[in-house]
DNA sequence: TCAAATAGTAATTGGTCAATCAATAATAAG
DNA sequence: CTTATTATTGATTGACCAATTACTATTTGA
Protein backbone atom coordinates (compact mmCIF):
# COMPACT_ATOMS: atom_id res chain seq x y z
CA UNK A 1 0.00 0.00 0.00
CA UNK A 2 1.86 2.97 -1.24
CA UNK A 3 0.32 6.37 -1.06
CA UNK A 4 -0.79 6.34 2.34
CA UNK A 5 -2.02 9.22 4.59
CA UNK A 6 -5.24 7.88 5.79
CA UNK A 7 -3.85 4.31 6.96
CA UNK A 8 -0.68 5.87 8.49
CA UNK A 9 -2.29 7.90 10.20
CA UNK A 10 -4.67 5.64 11.53
CA UNK A 11 -2.18 3.11 12.88
CA UNK A 12 -0.46 6.46 14.45
CA UNK A 13 -3.58 7.03 16.54
CA UNK A 14 -4.28 3.63 17.00
CA UNK A 15 -1.23 3.03 18.17
CA UNK A 16 -1.27 6.14 20.52
CA UNK A 17 -4.69 4.48 21.73
CA UNK A 18 -3.11 1.44 22.71
CA UNK A 19 -0.10 2.93 24.29
CA UNK A 20 -2.68 5.40 26.85
CA UNK A 21 -4.00 2.21 28.11
CA UNK A 22 -1.42 0.00 28.29
CA UNK A 23 0.57 2.76 30.10
CA UNK A 24 -2.25 3.49 32.62
CA UNK A 25 -3.08 0.05 33.58
CA UNK A 26 0.40 -1.58 33.45
CA UNK A 27 2.23 1.39 34.39
CA UNK A 28 4.98 3.35 32.19
CA UNK A 29 8.20 2.23 33.28
CA UNK A 30 6.44 -1.22 33.60
CA UNK A 31 5.12 -1.88 30.50
CA UNK A 32 6.38 -2.84 27.63
CA UNK A 33 5.99 -1.85 23.78
CA UNK A 34 5.30 -5.37 22.62
CA UNK A 35 2.42 -4.94 24.94
CA UNK A 36 1.08 -1.60 23.27
CA UNK A 37 2.19 -3.39 19.92
CA UNK A 38 -0.15 -6.15 20.83
CA UNK A 39 -2.73 -3.75 21.65
CA UNK A 40 -2.92 -2.10 18.33
CA UNK A 41 -2.49 -5.72 16.81
CA UNK A 42 0.96 -4.84 15.57
CA UNK A 43 4.14 -6.28 15.62
CA UNK A 44 6.43 -4.83 18.24
CA UNK A 45 9.05 -3.38 15.73
CA UNK A 46 6.70 -1.48 14.05
CA UNK A 47 5.88 0.82 16.66
CA UNK A 48 9.52 2.31 16.08
CA UNK A 49 7.89 3.54 12.57
CA UNK A 50 6.09 5.23 14.25
CA UNK A 51 7.69 6.62 17.64
CA UNK A 52 11.40 6.87 17.55
CA UNK A 53 11.45 6.05 21.44
CA UNK A 54 8.70 4.72 24.04
CA UNK A 55 9.29 8.00 25.84
CA UNK A 56 7.93 9.85 22.49
CA UNK A 57 5.09 7.71 22.52
CA UNK A 58 4.49 8.66 26.07
CA UNK A 59 4.55 12.38 25.05
CA UNK A 60 2.05 12.14 22.18
CA UNK A 61 -0.35 10.00 24.56
CA UNK A 62 -0.30 12.95 27.16
CA UNK A 63 -0.62 15.51 24.61
CA UNK A 64 -3.57 13.44 23.72
CA UNK A 65 -5.34 13.61 27.27
CA UNK A 66 -4.62 17.40 27.49
CA UNK A 67 -5.87 18.43 23.78
CA UNK A 68 -8.92 16.23 24.67
CA UNK A 69 -9.54 18.29 28.36
CA UNK A 70 -8.93 21.65 27.23
CA UNK A 71 -11.54 21.17 24.10
CA UNK A 72 -14.11 19.71 26.73
CA UNK A 73 -13.78 22.86 29.28
CA UNK A 74 -13.79 24.98 26.38
CA UNK A 75 -16.69 23.57 25.30
CA UNK A 76 -18.16 23.77 28.52
CA UNK A 77 -17.35 27.23 28.88
CA UNK A 78 -18.80 28.19 25.23
CA UNK A 79 -22.04 26.41 25.83
CA UNK A 80 -23.05 27.79 29.63
CA UNK A 81 -24.53 30.70 31.48
CA UNK A 82 -22.56 32.41 33.66
CA UNK A 83 -24.39 30.95 36.70
CA UNK A 84 -24.05 27.34 35.35
CA UNK A 85 -20.53 28.01 34.66
CA UNK A 86 -18.62 26.19 37.60
CA UNK A 87 -21.11 23.29 37.55
CA UNK A 88 -20.70 22.57 33.84
CA UNK A 89 -17.13 22.89 33.99
CA UNK A 90 -17.22 20.34 36.59
CA UNK A 91 -19.97 18.12 34.64
CA UNK A 92 -17.38 17.84 32.22
CA UNK A 93 -14.56 16.68 33.85
CA UNK A 94 -16.78 14.07 35.55
CA UNK A 95 -17.57 13.25 31.72
CA UNK A 96 -14.00 12.87 30.88
CA UNK A 97 -13.41 10.55 34.08
CA UNK A 98 -16.48 8.07 32.79
CA UNK A 99 -15.09 7.76 29.34
CA UNK A 100 -11.37 8.62 29.20
CA UNK A 101 -10.39 7.22 32.77
CA UNK A 102 -7.40 5.76 31.26
CA UNK A 103 -6.03 9.21 29.91
CA UNK A 104 -6.64 10.84 33.63
CA UNK A 105 -4.27 7.53 35.46
CA UNK A 106 -2.33 8.44 32.60
CA UNK A 107 -1.72 11.63 33.64
CA UNK A 108 -1.89 11.16 37.33
CA UNK A 109 1.20 8.75 36.51
CA UNK A 110 3.19 11.62 34.65
CA UNK A 111 3.06 13.98 37.43
CA UNK A 112 5.67 12.19 39.60
CA UNK A 113 8.06 11.40 36.28
CA UNK A 114 11.04 13.62 37.09
CA UNK A 115 12.19 13.38 33.42
CA UNK A 116 12.48 16.82 32.03
CA UNK A 117 10.08 16.34 28.53
CA UNK A 118 7.36 14.78 30.59
CA UNK A 119 7.47 17.53 33.22
CA UNK A 120 7.29 20.08 30.18
CA UNK A 121 4.23 18.79 29.03
CA UNK A 122 2.48 18.18 32.16
CA UNK A 123 3.28 21.81 33.06
CA UNK A 124 2.04 23.29 29.78
CA UNK A 125 -0.89 20.88 30.08
CA UNK A 126 -1.71 22.45 33.69
CA UNK A 127 -1.08 25.75 32.76
CA UNK A 128 -3.59 25.59 29.61
CA UNK A 129 -6.15 24.17 31.86
CA UNK A 130 -5.60 26.59 34.70
CA UNK A 131 -5.76 29.52 32.58
CA UNK A 132 -8.80 28.82 30.73
CA UNK A 133 -10.91 27.94 33.87
CA UNK A 134 -9.06 31.68 34.96
CA UNK A 135 -10.68 33.08 32.21
CA UNK A 136 -13.65 31.26 32.26
CA UNK A 137 -14.49 32.59 35.94
CA UNK A 138 -13.32 35.67 35.14
CA UNK A 139 -15.75 36.56 32.08
CA UNK A 140 -18.51 35.28 34.00
CA UNK A 141 -18.10 38.08 36.12
CA UNK A 142 -17.43 35.60 39.29
CA UNK A 143 -15.75 37.03 43.16
CA UNK A 144 -12.54 35.54 43.79
CA UNK A 145 -11.83 33.93 39.97
CA UNK A 146 -8.16 32.99 41.53
CA UNK A 147 -9.67 30.89 44.19
CA UNK A 148 -12.39 29.28 42.41
CA UNK A 149 -9.99 28.04 40.39
CA UNK A 150 -7.57 26.61 42.54
CA UNK A 151 -10.67 24.92 44.51
CA UNK A 152 -11.87 23.70 41.23
CA UNK A 153 -8.35 22.35 40.25
CA UNK A 154 -7.99 21.04 43.73
CA UNK A 155 -11.12 19.14 43.97
CA UNK A 156 -10.18 17.75 40.30
CA UNK A 157 -7.01 16.55 42.18
CA UNK A 158 -8.82 14.61 44.67
CA UNK A 159 -11.65 13.49 42.39
CA UNK A 160 -8.32 11.85 40.11
CA UNK A 161 -7.67 9.82 43.71
CA UNK A 162 -10.73 9.37 44.59
CA UNK A 163 -11.39 7.11 41.18
CA UNK A 164 -8.21 5.75 41.39
CA UNK A 165 -8.36 4.29 44.39
CA UNK A 166 -12.06 3.42 44.46
CA UNK A 167 -12.67 5.73 46.84
CA UNK A 168 -15.88 7.41 45.94
CA UNK A 169 -16.31 8.76 49.77
CA UNK A 170 -13.42 10.96 49.57
CA UNK A 171 -16.36 13.24 47.57
CA UNK A 172 -18.66 14.56 49.06
CA UNK A 173 -22.27 14.36 48.19
CA UNK A 174 -23.39 17.85 47.28
CA UNK A 175 -20.80 20.88 46.55
CA UNK A 176 -22.43 24.33 46.40
CA UNK B 1 28.13 -9.96 65.39
CA UNK B 2 25.79 -12.26 66.60
CA UNK B 3 22.61 -11.49 68.59
CA UNK B 4 22.31 -8.35 66.91
CA UNK B 5 18.18 -6.80 67.35
CA UNK B 6 19.85 -3.00 67.37
CA UNK B 7 22.07 -3.56 64.47
CA UNK B 8 19.61 -5.52 62.46
CA UNK B 9 17.07 -2.73 63.07
CA UNK B 10 19.08 -0.01 61.71
CA UNK B 11 19.89 -1.71 58.40
CA UNK B 12 16.26 -2.45 58.04
CA UNK B 13 15.22 1.27 58.52
CA UNK B 14 18.04 2.18 56.60
CA UNK B 15 17.11 0.34 53.52
CA UNK B 16 13.34 1.58 54.00
CA UNK B 17 14.77 5.01 53.86
CA UNK B 18 17.04 4.87 50.80
CA UNK B 19 14.13 3.15 49.20
CA UNK B 20 11.79 5.88 49.84
CA UNK B 21 14.63 8.16 48.04
CA UNK B 22 15.69 6.23 45.37
CA UNK B 23 11.71 5.09 44.60
CA UNK B 24 10.83 8.44 44.45
CA UNK B 25 13.49 9.94 42.52
CA UNK B 26 13.52 7.31 39.67
CA UNK B 27 9.93 5.40 39.83
CA UNK B 28 9.13 2.59 41.35
CA UNK B 29 9.18 0.39 38.23
CA UNK B 30 12.45 2.10 37.04
CA UNK B 31 14.23 1.82 40.41
CA UNK B 32 16.30 -1.13 40.44
CA UNK B 33 16.68 -3.02 44.16
CA UNK B 34 20.91 -1.98 43.57
CA UNK B 35 20.52 1.33 43.65
CA UNK B 36 18.53 0.86 47.11
CA UNK B 37 21.02 -1.07 48.12
CA UNK B 38 23.83 1.29 46.84
CA UNK B 39 21.92 4.23 48.70
CA UNK B 40 21.87 1.91 51.98
CA UNK B 41 25.59 1.54 51.48
CA UNK B 42 25.05 -2.59 51.25
CA UNK B 43 24.74 -5.07 48.59
CA UNK B 44 21.66 -5.47 45.96
CA UNK B 45 21.20 -9.04 47.59
CA UNK B 46 21.11 -8.37 51.09
CA UNK B 47 18.17 -6.27 50.43
CA UNK B 48 16.37 -9.72 49.98
CA UNK B 49 17.88 -10.73 53.69
CA UNK B 50 15.47 -8.11 54.99
CA UNK B 51 12.45 -7.51 52.27
CA UNK B 52 11.44 -11.04 50.15
CA UNK B 53 10.24 -9.11 47.56
CA UNK B 54 10.45 -5.30 46.02
CA UNK B 55 6.84 -5.21 46.42
CA UNK B 56 7.36 -5.51 50.20
CA UNK B 57 9.80 -3.25 50.38
CA UNK B 58 7.57 -0.32 48.60
CA UNK B 59 4.49 -1.57 51.22
CA UNK B 60 6.98 -0.74 53.92
CA UNK B 61 7.90 2.57 52.81
CA UNK B 62 4.25 3.50 52.04
CA UNK B 63 3.65 2.39 55.80
CA UNK B 64 6.50 4.70 57.36
CA UNK B 65 5.10 7.28 55.09
CA UNK B 66 1.57 7.18 56.72
CA UNK B 67 2.86 6.35 59.86
CA UNK B 68 4.52 9.69 59.77
CA UNK B 69 1.73 11.89 58.49
CA UNK B 70 -0.86 10.10 60.67
CA UNK B 71 1.35 11.33 63.71
CA UNK B 72 1.94 14.57 62.15
CA UNK B 73 -2.06 15.55 61.94
CA UNK B 74 -2.97 13.73 65.71
CA UNK B 75 0.11 15.97 67.10
CA UNK B 76 -1.52 19.12 65.15
CA UNK B 77 -4.90 18.33 66.53
CA UNK B 78 -3.92 17.52 69.76
CA UNK B 79 -1.91 21.24 70.55
CA UNK B 80 -4.45 23.27 68.56
CA UNK B 81 -6.99 25.34 70.05
CA UNK B 82 -10.46 24.99 68.14
CA UNK B 83 -10.43 28.02 66.21
CA UNK B 84 -6.55 27.29 65.05
CA UNK B 85 -7.23 23.38 64.09
CA UNK B 86 -7.62 23.92 60.58
CA UNK B 87 -4.62 26.31 60.22
CA UNK B 88 -2.40 23.43 62.70
CA UNK B 89 -3.38 20.50 60.38
CA UNK B 90 -2.58 22.86 57.05
CA UNK B 91 1.07 23.83 58.67
CA UNK B 92 1.28 20.39 59.24
CA UNK B 93 1.15 19.31 56.27
CA UNK B 94 3.14 22.10 54.71
CA UNK B 95 5.77 20.93 57.15
CA UNK B 96 5.67 17.53 55.86
CA UNK B 97 5.67 18.27 52.34
CA UNK B 98 9.13 20.60 53.20
CA UNK B 99 11.22 17.71 55.60
CA UNK B 100 9.65 14.53 53.65
CA UNK B 101 9.09 15.27 50.56
CA UNK B 102 10.41 11.90 49.01
CA UNK B 103 7.26 10.40 51.07
CA UNK B 104 5.00 12.59 49.88
CA UNK B 105 6.40 11.93 45.84
CA UNK B 106 6.01 7.96 47.09
CA UNK B 107 2.60 8.11 47.81
CA UNK B 108 1.62 9.84 44.58
CA UNK B 109 3.25 7.23 42.58
CA UNK B 110 1.58 4.62 44.88
CA UNK B 111 -2.22 6.54 43.62
CA UNK B 112 -1.58 5.23 40.05
CA UNK B 113 -0.15 1.37 40.92
CA UNK B 114 -2.67 -1.29 40.34
CA UNK B 115 -1.68 -4.06 42.20
CA UNK B 116 -3.75 -5.03 45.65
CA UNK B 117 -1.47 -4.83 48.33
CA UNK B 118 -0.45 -1.65 47.08
CA UNK B 119 -4.39 -0.31 46.19
CA UNK B 120 -4.88 -1.80 50.27
CA UNK B 121 -2.62 0.30 51.53
CA UNK B 122 -3.47 3.28 50.08
CA UNK B 123 -6.83 3.22 50.73
CA UNK B 124 -5.79 2.54 54.37
CA UNK B 125 -3.62 5.52 54.56
CA UNK B 126 -6.08 7.42 53.27
CA UNK B 127 -8.58 6.68 55.33
CA UNK B 128 -7.23 7.04 58.43
CA UNK B 129 -6.34 10.30 57.60
CA UNK B 130 -9.77 11.67 56.47
CA UNK B 131 -10.88 9.87 59.51
CA UNK B 132 -8.29 11.51 61.39
CA UNK B 133 -9.14 15.13 60.24
CA UNK B 134 -13.21 14.54 60.35
CA UNK B 135 -13.03 13.43 63.91
CA UNK B 136 -10.71 16.57 64.80
CA UNK B 137 -13.25 19.02 62.68
CA UNK B 138 -16.28 17.53 64.37
CA UNK B 139 -14.38 17.73 68.13
CA UNK B 140 -13.45 21.66 67.27
CA UNK B 141 -17.35 22.06 66.11
CA UNK B 142 -16.67 23.10 63.15
CA UNK B 143 -19.62 23.49 60.79
CA UNK B 144 -20.04 21.48 58.03
CA UNK B 145 -17.10 18.84 58.91
CA UNK B 146 -17.83 16.61 55.85
CA UNK B 147 -17.31 19.33 53.65
CA UNK B 148 -14.55 20.92 55.18
CA UNK B 149 -12.67 17.59 55.18
CA UNK B 150 -12.85 16.76 51.89
CA UNK B 151 -11.97 20.43 50.79
CA UNK B 152 -8.48 19.73 53.21
CA UNK B 153 -8.11 16.74 51.58
CA UNK B 154 -8.20 18.23 47.81
CA UNK B 155 -6.26 20.99 49.04
CA UNK B 156 -3.81 18.81 50.03
CA UNK B 157 -3.80 16.87 46.72
CA UNK B 158 -3.23 20.03 44.61
CA UNK B 159 -0.58 20.87 46.92
CA UNK B 160 0.91 17.63 45.95
CA UNK B 161 1.42 18.24 42.38
CA UNK B 162 2.24 21.87 42.53
CA UNK B 163 5.33 20.42 44.31
CA UNK B 164 5.66 17.45 41.93
CA UNK B 165 6.07 19.41 38.74
CA UNK B 166 7.05 22.40 40.98
CA UNK B 167 4.33 25.19 40.16
CA UNK B 168 3.61 27.43 42.93
CA UNK B 169 1.42 29.12 41.06
CA UNK B 170 -1.39 26.68 41.52
CA UNK B 171 -1.46 26.98 45.12
CA UNK B 172 -3.77 30.28 45.87
CA UNK B 173 -1.93 32.44 48.18
CA UNK B 174 -4.31 33.08 51.03
CA UNK B 175 -6.75 30.91 51.79
CA UNK B 176 -9.24 31.72 54.77
C1' DT C 1 3.62 -6.38 -15.98
C1' DC C 2 6.96 -4.78 -13.37
C1' DA C 3 9.72 -1.76 -10.54
C1' DA C 4 9.55 1.51 -7.00
C1' DA C 5 7.60 2.39 -2.74
C1' DT C 6 5.23 1.32 1.20
C1' DA C 7 3.50 -1.79 5.01
C1' DG C 8 4.74 -4.95 7.93
C1' DT C 9 7.29 -8.86 10.51
C1' DA C 10 11.03 -12.25 12.22
C1' DA C 11 15.17 -12.50 14.22
C1' DT C 12 18.53 -10.55 16.87
C1' DT C 13 21.26 -7.72 20.07
C1' DG C 14 23.17 -5.61 23.89
C1' DG C 15 21.82 -4.68 28.07
C1' DT C 16 19.29 -4.88 32.52
C1' DC C 17 17.05 -6.74 36.52
C1' DA C 18 14.90 -9.42 40.51
C1' DA C 19 15.99 -13.07 42.93
C1' DT C 20 19.00 -17.17 44.42
C1' DC C 21 22.96 -19.52 46.09
C1' DA C 22 27.39 -20.30 47.59
C1' DA C 23 30.94 -18.40 49.88
C1' DT C 24 33.46 -15.30 53.16
C1' DA C 25 34.09 -11.97 56.92
C1' DA C 26 33.10 -10.56 61.53
C1' DT C 27 31.79 -11.37 66.17
C1' DA C 28 30.40 -13.27 70.42
C1' DA C 29 30.20 -17.02 73.85
C1' DG C 30 32.40 -20.48 76.35
C1' DC D 1 41.46 -19.95 71.03
C1' DT D 2 37.87 -21.95 68.77
C1' DT D 3 33.48 -22.82 67.31
C1' DA D 4 28.82 -21.51 66.46
C1' DT D 5 26.32 -17.69 64.77
C1' DT D 6 25.37 -13.78 62.40
C1' DA D 7 26.51 -10.23 58.80
C1' DT D 8 27.54 -9.50 54.30
C1' DT D 9 29.03 -10.05 49.64
C1' DG D 10 30.40 -12.22 44.83
C1' DA D 11 28.86 -14.71 41.27
C1' DT D 12 25.20 -16.29 38.69
C1' DT D 13 20.77 -17.09 36.41
C1' DG D 14 16.86 -16.91 33.71
C1' DA D 15 13.79 -13.83 32.11
C1' DC D 16 12.78 -9.73 29.87
C1' DC D 17 13.12 -5.46 27.16
C1' DA D 18 14.05 -1.27 23.99
C1' DA D 19 15.78 -0.68 19.87
C1' DT D 20 17.99 -2.23 15.31
C1' DT D 21 18.51 -4.85 11.27
C1' DA D 22 17.35 -7.71 7.78
C1' DC D 23 13.88 -9.57 5.56
C1' DT D 24 8.99 -10.40 3.28
C1' DA D 25 4.52 -9.02 1.48
C1' DT D 26 1.57 -5.83 -0.64
C1' DT D 27 0.28 -1.99 -3.30
C1' DT D 28 0.45 1.28 -6.97
C1' DG D 29 1.59 4.05 -10.74
C1' DA D 30 3.37 4.07 -15.33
Amino acid sequence: MARSNQASASRRTDIISAAIEVFAEIGYYRATTAQVAERAAISQPYVYRFFTSKELLLLEALEVSWQRMLQAFAQARDSNSADLLEHGLTQAYIEIMEAHRNEVLLQMQAQTIREQPIREAMNQGIRQVQQLVLDAFRQAGLENPEQRTSDFLARGMLCNVSMALDMPDLMVKNHG
